[in-house]
DNA sequence: CTGATGACTGATA
DNA sequence: CTATCAGCCATCA
């Protein structure tokens, strides 16, 4: 598969995370067919230009904000987030982690 | 080809 | 809880 396809796969698995909810890294690019690509989603949210994207909604494994504290991007994420009624607490989302509330939540329990 | 780099992850102490 | 370390993948000098 090449770069593109990856790369649509990844934003589709993005733009399927729901409002209000967040995922990890890993599990975007697990649920984008790309196993163990985490990194590559990482970049593709550093270049990516498209607004409809929501990028914000993508968090470390950890429930952590990827981006350095204090940065533009972090600002930008936490305002986006809180915004859509996750609560954000010192750069951490509210829940241990990040990705596990969706499995059941969007992707459905079977899969 | 080799090594460095990064919005990463999991294991270990 | 934090700190280190070792993998891992794609890209670039």
């Amino acid at each position: 598969m090449d770069s593109e396809t990856a790369a649509k796969r990844i934003r589709a698995a993005i733009r399927a995370i729901p409002k209000g909810e967040v995922a990890g890294y890993g599990e975007v690019a697990r649920r984008a067919g790309l196993p163990g690509r985490a990194r590559l989603v990482a970049r593709l949210l550093s270049e990516n230009d498209d607004a409809k994207l929501p990028w914000h909604r993508v968090l470390r494994s950890d429930g952590r904000i990827a981006l350095p504290e204090g940065s533009a991007g972090y600002r930008e994420q936490c305002q986006r987030l809180r915004a859509e009624g996750v609560a954000v607490v010192n750069g951490r989302v509210r829940g241990q982690r990040a990705a596990p509330t969706l499995d059941s939540q969007i992707w459905g329990p079977t899969d």
